[in-house]
RNA sequence: UGGGGUAUCGCCAAGUGGUAAGGCAAUGGAUUCUGAUUCCAUCAUGCGCAGGUUCGAAUCCUGCUACCCUAGCCA
């Protein structure tokens, strides 16, 4: 992969390379990937993932993993081994991995210290009566009664909370701010709030967790992030970011948030909500399903970390919402596949072909490069007899117009092998076809010579009796839209058939990917693969394949 | 606009006052024992709309319009 040179820049690297230029934080970077351990990352992940570790590399700089754990309701260390596998699996690796709820402690004292400084106050009103007087986006919310308790009575009830002595929602921590102020996360919002639950790293030593406004600038300043880069939706939440910080004035210089929209994908569920939920119910195999965007499931259907690095790349990072084409992130499999992978013959919805002329005990074996576009991957050979099987797409009894592989009378090049030519449909009782018949030009063999005819088609067999069964699943989209524009599996997102290929097949590993010939690229699927039968997911197609126009 | 954002080709996206990069998609053509790959060519007198400033505007100003986010003791 050529590194760095010419990568694109972004409003990210404008915002940065000011900052060197200012020296504001002596030209450093230090980035960081924040996830709230609540899930398997997808595809959406990799673009954070990407742009904050390939930002800290183009300046030198750093970039932590963190985990987001400041809520144990919600989260589950299930999650933490896949995410870092897939981090690690992108081809990243962190300068530190670290637990925002180390910083436990340390956040206890900032909200300590702005009790005293009169910036903060234990509310006695539940969650309703704080709903109720936030008020709303037009209109200012009403102060909380609790408002101008002393900073020794603050003092006490927080020592409290922090002690156990109420119940969940008892109490809640509230930033002194402003109950007019325009922005709703500016009116006194919550930064502490209690809950008598096992946190998986500090086990029952806190009933009281920071909320994210307070306790995410605490964690970027602790680590000494200097762009902490998140997305779009908390750019509201940036005035309260940069509140806490200048309160406690604990850091200089502070670390900064910058927002980016976003990844959106055609066709493609990115809600962790509704990923879940077809986990939860069975709809899927399980967050690596083949289908899922999580990227486990891009795995497991054979994508590639550069496939996905490349996307990133290539997508950009901006500030207007978007939604990228499938079909860019299809190219960048394609491209990266194309040149690394290994072809096989595989037929799909096969028909059975009697070369008549040809011997009935002979069988070749013919050679056949692995990959015309790069020699160093060798050859093989495949047999060749009597009986041959051949893709249905390849054959049409009445063809279309400009359709130029097997139909009757017509002559084809059969890869790596002869000319052959249809002679006769032979179907069966209820019309299906049972077999073609057809001839064989024994001076039209592969690589000699007998270039005299030439023959527009060239399609792909395999040989009967050495044939081997594999089955062949391809993937839809997971999820449709029913009129009500809800989003529901669609039942057409996997198909599962089994086809003939050539022998070599049988020793393919689980992870092995190949071109199928004229059918696109598919993966060795280790999960579902057994001795007997391997199953192939399908990766991507062919870039275009002959279309039948109307 | 309550407030905060965003608008450049079908989809992404550069561009930061000097006369519209690039990629994907699409379309034509060349080569091809994969209708793949590769290769060449075409693809915004135009930058949400309307005015204005300027020798010159996607870039500055004014006024509109559309869409996104925001009223969790989630992140």
């Amino acid at each position: 992969m050529s590194e760095n040179e010419n990568k694109s820049s972004n409003f990210i690297h404008n915002i940065i390379d000011k900052d060197i230029e200012s020296g504001k934080y002596g030209g450093e970077v230090y980035t960081r990937f924040p996830p709230e351990p609540n899930g398997y990352l997808h595809i959406g992940h990799a673009k954070s993932i990407c742009l904050n570790f390939t930002t800290a590399e183009k300046y030198g700089g750093r970039c932590n993993l963190r985990y987001d754990d400041t809520n144990p309701v919600k989260e589950d260390v299930e999650y933490v081994d896949s995410i870092e596998e897939d981090i690690k699996w992108l081809g990243f690796s962190w300068d530190k991995k670290l637990w925002a709820s180390d910083y436990f402690p340390k956040m206890y004292e900032a909200a300590v210290e702005l009790i005293k400084k009169g910036e903060a106050y234990v509310c006695d009103l539940s969650a309703d009566e704080i709903r109720e007087t936030r008020g709303t986006l037009k209109e200012p919310g009403k102060e909380s009664p609790y408002r101008n308790r002393t900073v020794e009575e603050n003092m006490q009830l927080f020592k409290e909370m922090k002690a156990g002595k109420y119940k969940d929602g008892e109490k809640v921590l509230r930033a002194k701010i402003d109950m007019a102020s325009p922005n709703i996360n500016m009116r006194d919002p919550v930064i502490y709030r209690i809950a008598h639950v096992e946190h998986h790293n500090t086990g029952s030593e806190w009933c009281i967790y920071p909320m994210y406004d307070f306790a995410h600038p605490l964690e970027d300043a602790i680590e000494g992030i200097t762009h902490s880069i998140c997305t779009l939706e908390f750019e509201d939440h940036r005035p309260l970011y940069d509140w806490s910080l200048d309160q406690l004035g604990w850091w200089d210089p502070q670390p900064q948030q910058i927002e980016f929209a976003r990844l959106n994908i055609t066709n493609t569920v990115m809600s962790k909500r509704l990923l879940k939920g077809l986990v939860d119910d069975g709809s899927v195999e399980g967050w690596d399903d083949p289908r899922m965007p999580t990227i486990a499931g891009l795995r497991r259907r054979g994508y590639t970390p550069e496939a996905i690095r490349d996307f990133c790349e290539r997508i950009g990072v901006a500030k207007a919402n978007s939604t990228v084409e499938m079909a860019l992130l299809e190219h960048c499999v394609r491209e990266d596949l194309q040149s690394r992978v290994a072809s096989r013959n595989v037929v799909f919805d096969p028909i059975k072909v009697v070369i008549t002329n040809y011997p009935e005990d002979k069988t070749e074996e013919l050679a056949m490069e692995n990959n015309r576009n790069v020699p160093e991957m060798g050859g093989r050979t495949v047999p060749f007899s009597r009986e041959l099987y051949v893709d249905g797409a390849d054959f049409m009894e009445v063809p279309v117009k400009k359709y130029f592989r097997l139909f009757p009378g017509n002559e084809v090049r059969f890869k790596g092998a002869y000319f052959i030519k249809c002679e006769e449909v032979v179907k069966n009782d209820d019309g299906t076809i049972k077999e073609l018949r057809c001839t064989y030009d024994p001076a039209t063999k592969s690589g000699e010579g007998g270039e005299g005819r030439k023959v527009k088609g060239t399609i792909h067999w395999v040989d009967a009796a050495s044939a081997v069964a594999i089955k062949v699943r391809e993937y839809g989209y997971l999820m449709v839209e029913d009129e009500q524009g809800e989003e529901r599996l669609n039942p057409d997102s996997v198909k599962e058939m089994t086809c003939y290929a050539e022998p070599l097949i049988s020793e393919a590993k689980g992870g092995d990917r190949f071109q199928f010939f004229r059918h696109g690229y598919y993966i060795a699927d280790s999960k579902l693969s057994t001795d007997t039968e391997k199953v192939f997911n399908s990766i991507i197609g062919l870039k275009s394949s002959f279309k039948i126009k109307k």
